[in-house]
DNA sequence: CATCGATGTTGAG
DNA sequence: TCAACCTCGATGG
């Protein structure tokens, strides 16, 4: 379900609370015993994202690399740092106030905090699920650590802080050559190389590729991070017909294309949500915020008519997922 | 309360 | 091409 953005978001999680502290893994649910066992006591020394996939790296050159398929979840709790929105009467941020000490300002003056308040960054007592969405609970009674709900493959405990995945498509132990086997399949993540020659990399991939532009984005061997939601999104921005084979679509075009997503990707990372339609007025922009059913162009919109044109969006299934598109927009 | 579907990937056939 | 993975919010009775 998490598409790129909540990937670095996650690392990001990991970087604050985690990073530096010496850590107990273990499984609950039993079914990572062994691998918990191998990072057990260890100091975490880096947290990254590629695409979608996590990569926690300890002491001695152990890694943990983790994907969260479908539904897997990371949940923090304990004394950690979660995203606040706090309104400020000067617009200054920075500062401390009463809800705690602001140890980070990464949202600066973007089109979205331009909006309403900025989101600011916390550290207090609360617990966090993440995975495709996020969502913080208001309860602050709960003991710490607590006790693992359901099945929990990995438990991740400092002395105040506590990371529980549940749910992951892939879980396991690697050393740095096996990342680097892995990282050699994945095609380049913007946010973690956003050269030129990254870029040419995928526009080069893609023009050599006859298989339909809306398969490409998602693959990836190709480029990194993008899912379902995003892929309709993009081709709905660049006004591309989804079954253009890769090689058909205009060079700049597939320039264009990894443009966008290295806008859209830091967009998402910055606000934690999948937003898309950027280029509306404030008010269409509040509503996307707020809601989602006002949020896409295309993405789960079927038979609803085209914000721009008034055609009935159309959905098809391509490779077993549900693609979405505007058959007038995207000729 | 039962059922469905999901922002993903792998591997069997 | 499709089932399996194995979670959980949304939906319907």
């Amino acid at each position: 379900m998490p598409e790129g953005h909540s990937l670095h978001r996650i690392a990001r999680q990991f970087s604050r609370n985690f990073v530096g502290h010496r850590v107990a893994a273990s499984s609950p649910q039993g079914r990572f015993a062994e691998g918990a066992a191998l990072i057990d006591g260890r100091v975490m020394v880096d947290a990254r994202a590629s695409g979608k996939q996590l990569f926690l790296e300890f002491e001695g050159g152990r890694w943990l690399r983790v994907h969260l398929g479908l539904y897997g979840a990371w949940d923090f709790a304990g004394e950690i740092t979660t995203d606040a929105t706090i309104r400020s009467s000067n617009g200054r941020i920075g500062q401390t106030n009463q809800h705690g000490t602001i140890v980070d300002d990464d949202a600066g003056e973007d089109s979205i905090s331009s909006i309403g308040a900025p989101r600011l960054a916390r550290r207090h007592k609360a617990r966090l699920r993440m995975s495709e969405q996020e969502k913080e609970d208001d309860d602050p009674d709960f003991v710490f650590p607590p006790e693992p709900v359901g099945q929990v493959r990995v438990r991740l405990l400092t002395e105040d802080a506590v990371a529980d995945l549940r749910g992951p498509t892939a879980c396991e132990v690697l050393d740095p050559a096996g990342v680097e086997s892995v990282l050699d399949r994945l095609g380049p993540d913007p946010l973690n190389d956003p050269s030129e020659a990254a870029k040419a990399r995928v526009v080069e991939a893609v023009l050599a590729k006859g298989s339909p532009i809306a398969l490409l984005l998602m693959d990836q061997s190709v480029i990194g991070g993008i899912g379902n939601v995003y892929r309709a999104e993009m081709l709905f921005r660049a006004r591309l017909n989804p079954h253009t084979p890769g090689k058909k679509v205009p060079r700049e075009v597939v320039e264009a294309l990894w443009d966008d997503w290295v806008y859209l990707l830091d967009l998402g990372v910055r606000t934690g949500q999948m937003l898309t339609m950027d280029g509306l007025d404030p008010e269409a922009k509040r509503k996307a915020m707020a809601s989602r059913e006002d949020r896409h162009w295309v993405y789960r919109r079927e038979g609803l008519p085209c914000r721009v044109c008034g055609t009935n969006i159309v959905m098809e299934l391509l490779a077993a997922r549900k693609l979405y598109w505007c058959p007038f927009c995207q000729q």
